[in-house]
DNA sequence: CGTAGTTTTGTTTTT
DNA sequence: CAAAACTACG
């Protein structure tokens, strides 16, 4: 009962408000998940609701866990009847039960990406269209945006006016039959078909909307129309729905994501009662300053202002530095300092960047720090090659029609199958209109196999072998084991040896643990469910709460969490907000960056460090860039930088005249939008020189000619002196190859380098 | 058939 | 600067 004392009046009544559709504009931190916990403990204990009734969708299976350990602190008895899961785990285990109403099989298989991406690939060879116009990463892209709004093929033919159009209709069409006929669903496919199912099997709809009187659901503004459809459906009949989101945190638009869904809330649910949380217990009040002076530039939203009584606590600080890797080497440096000098923990920080790509330097630098840390997101572990070697037997084991997982390890490890014989039996399967692993196992009515025909009833071989293993008397695990050993590929990498096997190595045993994990935790395992529980994890769901590392990741994956000490880095035009959404005339997708933007900020608790480069290496190539227009947006009194004290903004010399007002008058001329931005009064339009944000230059100026040519001795300050190699206009640099003396042939650029003639 | 080397291509963000 | 896709050779 104490709960409900704890909760603010907002919140309280949130909690309380449990008849009819609710929507809560949860702000960052404003204590949405207590709500939504202390909700769900409302309903059992007061409103007799029972436990079964109920279902809460996250947005995470991360998430999801951690809501479940705090309604089972609250509740006690019973909790485990509750649904707490994501979209595509909720309908994945809904389709498990009923999707043969609808033409599938109940135990398909889930495609992820890479295994889209291979189905696709075969569709653009089927239809003979143009690779060099039809690329499967697009096309999967259009059919994803498709299915996510719920278009299917024939809507999709029937809206296309140009060729193009009609041709991806058709990719779209045939990428659908593969996949049924492989008896497999893809990440997308498991909304639509739930949705499909619904709509087509009105006893099914009608029984989860009995099961699920109280819908609740988390990260609302991030659903995208499938995903409304899907909730719609099952809350029609008792219309108990409660859905927290933050419009100023919607930050999957590309994904599909339709705002419109928490905008017009109280339109798709007449009635509905709205709540507003704007108390925060999470951040200072300089970090909610700076946050909110962000979002405020953006047009559409729901008014809201944060606000704490935790106190000001420190300014945001920036910090400008020469390349990315000065960048990645202050933050290394910063917080092994800091968990040395002052005990602070790993786990309190976290390093924010806007692409996977940006974490490579700040790994090197943790590395040689000796941080511990983890890198969440980037190549998912479940993507790994030995991985998804080892899954793709799982899979065979499990679902003979799913031909991709067999193709993958016919000849893994190497069996003599090349690709000629595939093609002939890929041939065989497609005439006969069988699967590829029952053309494998007719092989010898196949003409032309040669001296693969062994290698393939090797194969067979050890399938029936597994299949028959696993029936009778062995687990997930064991199953697993046996495909290890049965196959040597473990083996066969000791025997390499390299550290890349090891590493190898060292995952074929997590997924080995990772099996032991699940059959301890499953209420009745199979290998169907583990490999579906496999295919929905997110990266973000490994990190474990008391593992003592600082976080590497990107914006995205850090929704929904928060720390102590928060590093916002790479904050640069072209990176943040990202190249696409500044040279886009969308001003759609600049407002998502912006919102990202917010989603960083608000993820700090204590202290909040952005940090930008002047110089990055992009693809190979040098860029050049100033700090981003998201720092320039923050009030210059409330940001700290390079020298000035840490304490209160108070003691500002020249106040509230901010960075937008800077970039008008200052050393950068005003680009495209950048006028129009609200009107501050203007106190100092000359006042930039001494606010200016950098203590650096801010543009790197490119020598119109260099004092030293090929063959010319050098001196370095940090290298010593050399000869010059090379020397190469690289447009904005010049880029110079040295041979120094003491370390060796270096690459620099001649306006960093600073080089000397001897 | 398998491998090693070469060329090309590409970048947001993720369940 | 990668990874992925191709190509040519043993």
């Amino acid at each position: 009962m104490g709960y409900l004392e704890k909760l603010n009046p907002q919140q309280r009544e949130a909690v309380q408000h449990t008849e009819g559709p609710l929507l809560i504009l949860a702000g960052a931190g404003s204590g949405k998940t207590r709500v939504l916990t202390c909700r769900i403990a409302y309903l059992i204990e007061h409103c007799g609701v029972r436990p079964w009734n109920i279902m809460a969708i996250t947005f995470t299976n991360k998430a999801a866990g951690e809501m479940r350990e705090r309604v089972d602190g609250l509740v006690g008895m019973g909790s485990e009847a509750i649904w707490v899961s994501t979209f595509h785990s909720s309908c994945c285990r809904i389709l498990r039960r009923y999707i043969d109403r609808i033409g599938y099989d109940n135990s398909f298989t889930i495609y992820d990406t890479d295994d889209s991406r291979q189905v696709m690939k075969a569709v653009i060879k089927e239809l003979e269209l143009n690779p060099k116009i039809y690329k499967e990463k697009a096309l999967l892209g259009k059919i994803s945006a498709a299915k996510n709004n719920l278009v299917s093929p024939d809507e999709m033919e029937a809206d296309a006016s140009r060729w193009e159009e009609k041709q991806t209709a058709r990719a779209y069409r045939a990428y659908q039959k593969r996949l049924k006929k492989n008896n497999a669903l893809d990440f997308d496919d498991l909304l639509v078909l739930a949705v499909e199912l619904f709509e087509k099997a009105p006893d099914v709809l009608e029984s989860y909307q009995e099961r699920f009187r109280y819908i609740l659901i988390d990260e609302y503004q991030d659903t995208n129309t499938v995903q409304f459809r899907f909730v719609k459906l099952l809350a029609e009949k008792y219309r108990n729905i409660c859905v927290v989101g933050d419009d100023d945190q919607s930050i999957y638009k590309f994904r599909g994501a339709n705002i419109m869904n928490i905008l017009n809330f109280e339109k798709s649910f007449p009635g509905a009662k709205v709540i507003k949380l704007e108390q925060n217990y999470r951040s200072t009040q300089s970090i909610l300053d700076a946050a909110n002076e962000v979002i405020s530039n953006n047009s559409g939203r729901k008014e809201k202002k944060l606000w704490t009584d935790n106190g000001q606590g420190t300014r945001v600080r920036f910090r400008e530095f020469q390349t990315g890797y000065d960048e990645a080497e202050f933050v290394a440096g910063e917080i092994a300092k800091k968990v040395r000098e002052e005990n602070r923990s790993y786990r309190d920080y976290a390093v924010l960047y806007r692409t996977n790509a940006q974490s490579r330097l700040f790994e090197e630098k943790m590395i040689a720090a000796d941080i511990p840390y983890k890198l969440v997101g980037g190549v998912n572990f479940y993507s790994r090659r030995e991985i998804k070697d080892m899954l793709a037997y799982l899979k065979t084991v499990d679902n003979g029609l799913d031909d991709l997982a067999v193709q993958r390890i016919v000849n893994v490890p190497k069996r003599g199958v090349g690709a000629t014989s595939l093609a002939r039996v890929q041939n065989y399967a497609l005439e006969n209109g069988i699967s590829f692993y029952e053309a494998l196992q007719d092989a010898d009515r196949i003409p032309g196999l040669g001296r693969s025909l062994n290698g393939i009833r090797k194969f067979t071989t050890l399938i029936g072998r597994l299949r028959a293993a696993g029936r009778e008397y062995l687990n997930v695990r064991e199953i697993l084991e046996m495909i290890i050993s049965e196959t040597g590929y473990v083996a066969e990498l000791e025997e390499e040896g390299t550290d890349e096997d090891k590493a190898r190595i060292e995952n074929i045993n997590e997924l080995v643990s990772k099996t032991a994990d699940y059959m301890e935790q499953a209420e009745n395992p199979s290998l169907s469910e583990f490999l579906q529980q496999v295919s929905l994890v997110a990266d973000i769901d490994s990190v474990d709460p008391d593992g003592d590392y600082v976080l590497l990741m990107t914006l995205h994956s850090a929704k929904g969490l928060e720390f102590d000490y928060v590093y916002m880095t790479g904050m640069e035009e072209n990176t943040f907000p990202s190249y696409m959404a500044v040279s886009g005339e969308d001003s759609e997708e600049l407002e998502e960056e912006r919102r990202l933007c917010y989603v960083g900020i608000t993820r700090a608790r204590k202290e909040l460090t952005m940090t930008a480069a002047q110089m990055r290496m992009v693809r190979g190539e040098p860029q050049f860039l100033r700090a981003s227009r998201f720092v320039r947006e923050i009030p210059r009194d409330l940001i700290e930088l390079e020298g000035e004290t840490t304490d209160t903004r108070n003691f500002m010399k020249p106040p509230e005249v901010s960075m937008d007002r800077i970039m008008k008058f200052g050393t950068v001329g005003a680009e495209r939008g950048y006028g129009s931005f609200g009107s501050r009064p203007v106190r100092s339009p000359r006042g930039q020189a001494g606010n200016h944000y950098s203590l650096n230059q801010f543009r790197v100026q490119k020598a119109d000619h260099l004092d030293y040519q090929e063959g010319d001795r050098v001196r370095h300050v940090k290298f010593g002196d050399g000869t010059v190699q090379n020397i190469k206009d690289g447009g904005k640099d010049y880029e110079v190859t040295v041979d120094f003396d003491t370390c060796g042939v270096k690459r620099m650029f001649a306006s960093f380098a600073k080089l000397k003639k001897i």
